[in-house]
DNA sequence: ACTACGTCCTGCGAGC
DNA sequence: TGCTCGCAGGACGTAG
């Protein structure tokens, strides 16, 4: 769930936290999703960044670790002491990995659903879809021309297209359902005009900036690092509102399901 | 290489 | 009240 805005409001508070420090002993949930995190040991961070849904912490040695947050997962900074006896004991039951800093502090790894996942990459050496996805949604040097071209390469619907991250990375189910709203495009298009996929560009980096606006949307789980919830949730204007009129044209939202996803789109407003 | 689909997870809410 | 069941969904593995 947590997609661009969740992820960047994610990092701009984590890296006043964490930059600087040194990530101390670690412990990891015993799966191969997060063990990964034991190789962070020793690590000082140095640089706290994103790309797409990824955070990636930049360790002084030239490696990084890279946390994806999956639908569940969150960060947080708090005090050590316990810790390692309330895991053992069963009161952290979604605790997936934590990492011991000076002063009695851990930065701590949640993740009820795990979906999420950690990494250590050696100096941009990625690996999967943080490797092949394609520039971050709100790169100022992403062009609609070389937006317009990534999506004419495939023949997929343009949502599923979104959803794979490799015309632009950051964009999950909500801002794909909202953007496309926005422009009026039919999630289930296979083509689009150079001037549409221009729209729907610029429809993304608007609904995805007024999100990191309003420090992203909860629905579920989101939660900053803080534990606040984002606010942009009650500005979505597609996105879970199938069965509700559309706030353009009034016609019914309709849901469908698009590869696997839910899809809320109006039979109106949105052309093919 | 591209496309489509199943799998992983668990909490929650609807319905009986 | 207490139970079952469908749904939420990003990335990845596999099959065609």
């Amino acid at each position: 769930m947590p997609e661009l805005p969740e992820v960047e409001t994610i990092r701009r508070e984590l890296e006043p936290l964490v930059l600087g420090r040194t990530l101390g002993e670690a412990w990891a949930f015993p799966h191969g999703k997060f063990l990964p995190a034991l190789d962070a040991s020793g690590g000082k961070v140095v640089e706290v960044g994103r790309r797409g849904k990824y955070l990636l912490l930049g360790l002084h040695d030239d490696r990084e670790l890279v946390v994806h947050l999956g639908m569940t997962g969150s960060l947080a900074v708090q005090r050590a002491s316990g810790l390692a006896t309330l895991v053992a004991g069963g009161g952290e039951p979604y605790l997936r990995a934590w990492w011991a800093l000076d002063g009695d502090e851990a930065l701590t790894f949640r993740d009820t659903r795990r979906f999420g996942r950690l990494a250590v990459a050696l100096a941009g050496a990625y690996s999967g879809t943080l490797a092949v996805q394609g520039p971050d949604a709100l790169d100022p040097t992403l062009t609609a021309e070389a937006f317009w071209r990534s999506l004419k390469s495939s023949r997929r619907a343009i949502k599923t297209q979104l959803l794979s991250q490799r015309p632009l990375a950051g964009v999950g189910n909500i801002y794909a359902d909202e953007a496309l709203w926005r422009a009026r495009i039919d999630p289930r298009a296979r083509t689009v005009s150079r001037a549409r996929a221009a729209d729907l560009l610029a429809a993304l980096q608007e609904v995805l900036s007024a999100s990191l606006d309003h420090g992203g949307t909860t629905l579920r789980d989101y939660r900053t690092v803080a534990g606040e919830s984002g606010r942009n949730q009650e500005r979505l204007a597609c996105y879970g509102r199938y069965g509700e009129p559309c706030f353009r044209c009034s016609t019914i939202l309709r849901r469908t399901v698009l590869d696997g996803r839910t899809t809320t789109w109006c039979p109106t407003c949105q052309r093919r």
